[in-house]
DNA sequence: TTGTAAGCGTTATCAA
DNA sequence: TTGATAACGCTTACAA
């Protein structure tokens, strides 16, 4: 059933006049506010349907301070993965409620203007609310700008001044000292651990997680098995030629993010290593390159999407209710372990 | 030199108070119309940096239907590296002109109420244009629903009716031949090519350039040497195995898209094939895939961002005049070849 | 439960 | 070159 081609000039005076009813009255079934007879907002309700009205967002904005349009912040959009599914998320919430998403970058510290840039157009923009993601969420004067446009906003896993604002995390830790255990579980007994960049804070808590599940099991992991890395393919290669070189050579690698996992993976192969045969590789994040990587990465699933629509969500719940903004709340969402083909029990 | 924090709450009406003028004035001034003193502009100019004035957008928007946003649709924004980089591109042309970029997903076929969603999406968000990207520049309902709402467009990289509206592209088939003379001028001769999709323009327009290229070189492309391929890496692995059980071994691979290329490197080590040396693969797009596989892959590089960055200024170009909006405009970026470390002179 | 009137901060119209 | 004043289409007091 098609309705009548809409065309586009329809305002909530027509739709008055058509149910005879006044403006105010419209506004309050359009808005769904209480003390409307159920017969008027019936009536109401047919009548919008049938002239295919939508309210004009501009007009709704300028009057009640709303934009219906929410920010998310990137500092490097291009990059990552990550980027994606964080927009996939936050574009479900936004959908549900009505709202629309507009992304925001903050040109890295080299660019010029970057912070100030950023902080100009978050001005114009009108956001009801923004979504700040890593590294982002850190940077205190992109914080700065945020609060100082007086708007509310949700971290998507920070790493430090967790009372600052309301916030959605996973438990990087718990979930490294699993990935841990389960090469521990299969046998592996000599197991490396690549690591990120230090001032990454879920590497540092990665590397928190392997060090404990170890010591559980009455080991302490020597300096040696721990490689520093980058979180890029390149520098898990090379972490993975040190490891290699070890005179007790590891018979497991668990790589703190997939990308450096596909480096450890590249690294086997020169050496003449099967995986998971003579190595077994482990690595983080469930990105793309997990599936694309031969053999298919054994990893732990960040619920990235999941992380970004319950921030939107916060922010929208939060709108509404001024205590809420006042309370600092958090939100955890759980990883999952994947099992693929990149692990498996050693050889001896 | 630092200005005054700005209060968020100064109009038009201040300003012009503060200039002695009337607002009609101010409002000449702040977008440059012409017929106002130099005197006078450069007052109210000077007040308006002064007090930190900055234009209320919704209310611009309600008298002047122009949100100052602009639209990019994508139908799979987790997927893929590209959804990045037009954001990229689309920010800088957007950030350079005062506008915002506004995501949104059409959901895919599958998906309950996907264009429909997608087309009410539309008609509130008022977007004052929308960039179209692959596949969703080609498909006859989303086409359809911007159309019927009115939108300005540009598409990026369409297949099909190319009169049908302004659109950027690049040349995939002079880019894929010149990528198979590439390997040709190496010294191989026989250059197997892995296909994407048959439904994907790029993919077809690749392969014409692949056979075109060793036409020329009067070789005529035997059928066993063109292997189906889904753009995915799996399938990438998989038709290397095929083209590697071939008789006649090729020496080179030339894969659609890196994705691929990698699933290739794949299937030769675990051949005990060592690449560039044993055999030759290259890829297309130049992805970050490329930069982390190992070996690092020698591709095209698609300048997707700046088709972006194009489409956008296009978009933004044609607002302000009718005529251009009537008239198709097609705008052509070019590719280039990367030379990285998976391609070298066959042994033999 | 419903309605009237006054904004919201711009741009557009038309006159001076 | 400038300026009153009326839209723009809605929400929010405040009444009834």
């Amino acid at each position: 059933m098609q309705r009548d081609p809409p065309t586009g000039k329809i305002t909530i005076v027509d739709i008055a006049r058509a149910a005879g009813v006044s403006i105010k009255t419209v506004s309050r079934v359009i808005n769904q506010e209480e003390g409307v007879g159920d017969e008027t907002r019936a009536r109401v309700l047919e009548i919008v349907t049938t002239m295919g009205y939508r309210p004009n967002v501009s007009a709704r904005s300028l009057s009640s301070r709303r934009s219906y349009l929410i920010g998310v912040i990137f500092m490097r959009v291009g990059a990552y993965h990550y980027v994606g599914e964080v927009q996939v998320g936050a574009m479900r919430a936004c959908r549900r409620a009505g709202y629309h998403l507009v992304v925001e970058q903050v040109l890295p510290p080299e660019a010029v203007g970057g912070v100030q840039g950023f902080a100009e157009g978050l001005r114009d923009a009108r956001f009801d609310g923004v979504v700040l993601t890593p590294p982002t969420c850190d940077d205190p004067e992109v914080l700065a700008a945020v609060e100082t446009a007086g708007l509310p906003y949700v971290r998507i896993a920070p790493h430090r001044e967790f009372e600052r604002s309301p916030y959605v995390f996973m438990d990087d830790r718990k979930a490294a000292r699993e990935q841990t255990l389960r090469l521990w579980n299969m046998g592996h007994r000599r197991i490396a651990f690549i690591d990120g960049p230090a001032d990454h804070g879920s590497a540092t808590r990665r590397r928190q997680g392997y060090i404990e599940a170890l010591r559980d099991r009455g080991v302490e992991p020597r300096p040696e098995w721990i490689a520093k890395g980058e979180f890029l393919s390149l520098s898990g290669f090379d972490a993975t030629e040190r490891l290699l070189a070890l005179p007790e050579r590891p018979t497991a690698i668990f790589a703190a993010n997939d990308e450096m996992a596909v480096g450890a993976l590249a690294a086997a192969a020169k050496h003449g290593l099967s995986v998971p045969r003579d190595l077994s590789v482990v690595g983080f994040d469930d990105t793309p390159t997990a599936e694309a990587a031969w053999p298919r990465l054994t990893t732990v699933h960040q619920p990235t999407a999941e992380m970004a629509e319950a921030a939107v969500e916060m922010l929208i719940d939060g709108f509404g209710d001024e205590r809420l903004r006042a309370r600092v709340a958090a939100r955890q969402l759980d990883y999952s372990l994947v099992q693929r083909d990149s692990a498996a029990p050693p050889l001896a």
